[in-house]
DNA sequence: TCAACAAACTAACATTTGTTAGTCTGCACA
DNA sequence: TGTGCAGACTAACAAATGTTAGTTTGTTGA
């Protein structure tokens, strides 16, 4: 049990020194040091320091692209489009918050070839979330009002959540989830 | 006319740089070489890359300050505060988005006393936040809903207004303002 | 005409950085 | 017992970084 191998324990903990620091302020020196052991030691796990912010912010932008994919798939209206939404966003935070920041961060670090595909996946997720509200709009679900707005201001709200979440330990993902929708959905009045 | 000085220059253009890659990523070197002159003549008018950052920073964090002070200070409704809040972070985001960018993008890599200094004043300005909207709980003004996921809503919601307002050149100030409280109060439906 | 000064320059520095090469050690298994 | 290998190590590298010292240049006001 615990069969965590090094590599899964590197990227853990860079991802939670890049989230404090920030991806260029972490040396691989700082890293090797978190774990004990000299940086050139790294390089039996893994092939670069690009190549750890690579797996860390490929997979959730991965991740985040699947679920969308799936939600966009089923036949329910806006509101419960944007409710999966909603919980797809505390799913990932909550599963990973050092990752899910770094994502937020440092993603304008990666290489030319994988920023690429990082922004044609956000491109893509901000486009059919984009879909769903205008949908939500010609239906009547949703108020006619600047849809750029709305949208900007759920995604930042759920974007950033890895900033607070955790100084509330009382609150669980299921109440989270049903507040936070209550909240994007009718505001605080 | 056009008296802007060499000083200002430097800051302006280090604060595009700095919100494109992150201050780590951007060297001295880098910001020469964008006002077409050579690192070491960059010391005539500024003393460290670290009072780059200082300059650019604490002078938002102070007005952001002094602007909830101001509005703390009125005998309005919440509702009113609210208003006058999104407007502050409008303002002082349309007037530097460069700068705004790095406040919220860069700020940790403050040195230690401006650090201590402008973390205060964070703490300060989200515990002033929070008190209107308890305050508005308590008259019956706000829904009684978990504060803190309130806060952290309109929060992130304005504090990443830098990161689409520009998209959308059609948009006025005024109108923003209106829809904005509009989204944040009321919410979407 | 010349002194003063702002603001650019060249050259160099000590550090820090990511990374490589080559080596050593100890465990698993034949 | 011995072979192989994972995974640590030491040593070193070239490049990039922030910064300093000392120098040149051009404009301005006496």
């Amino acid at each position: 049990m615990e069969k965590t191998d090094r590599k899964s324990e590197i990227l853990h903990v860079a991802a939670k020194l890049f989230r404090e620091r920030g991806y260029n302020a972490v040396s691989m020196r700082d890293i090797a040091k978190e774990l004990d052991i000299k940086a050139a030691s790294l390089y039996n796990h893994i092939s670069s320091k690009q190549e750890i912010l690579e797996l860390t912010i490929i997979r959730i932008a991965e991740a985040f692209t699947n679920g969308i994919n799936l939600i966009n798939s089923q036949d329910i209206s806006v509101k419960e489009q944007l409710t999966l939404l909603v919980e797809l966003h505390i799913k990932l935070t909550l599963a990973d918050p050092d990752a899910m920041a770094c994502v937020n961060n440092d993603w304008m670090h990666l290489a030319k070839q994988e920023l690429d595909y990082f922004i044609q996946m956000r491109n893509r997720y901000e486009d059919k979330f984009r879909s769903i509200l205008k949908k939500g709009i010609s239906s009547g679900e949703i108020a006619d009002l600047n849809v750029e707005l709305m949208l900007f201001s759920m995604l930042s709200t759920l974007r950033t959540l890895h900033l607070w979440y955790g100084r509330k330990k009382s609150l669980q993902p299921a109440q989270l989830k049903a507040d936070m929708t209550r909240v994007l959905l009718q505001g605080i009045l």
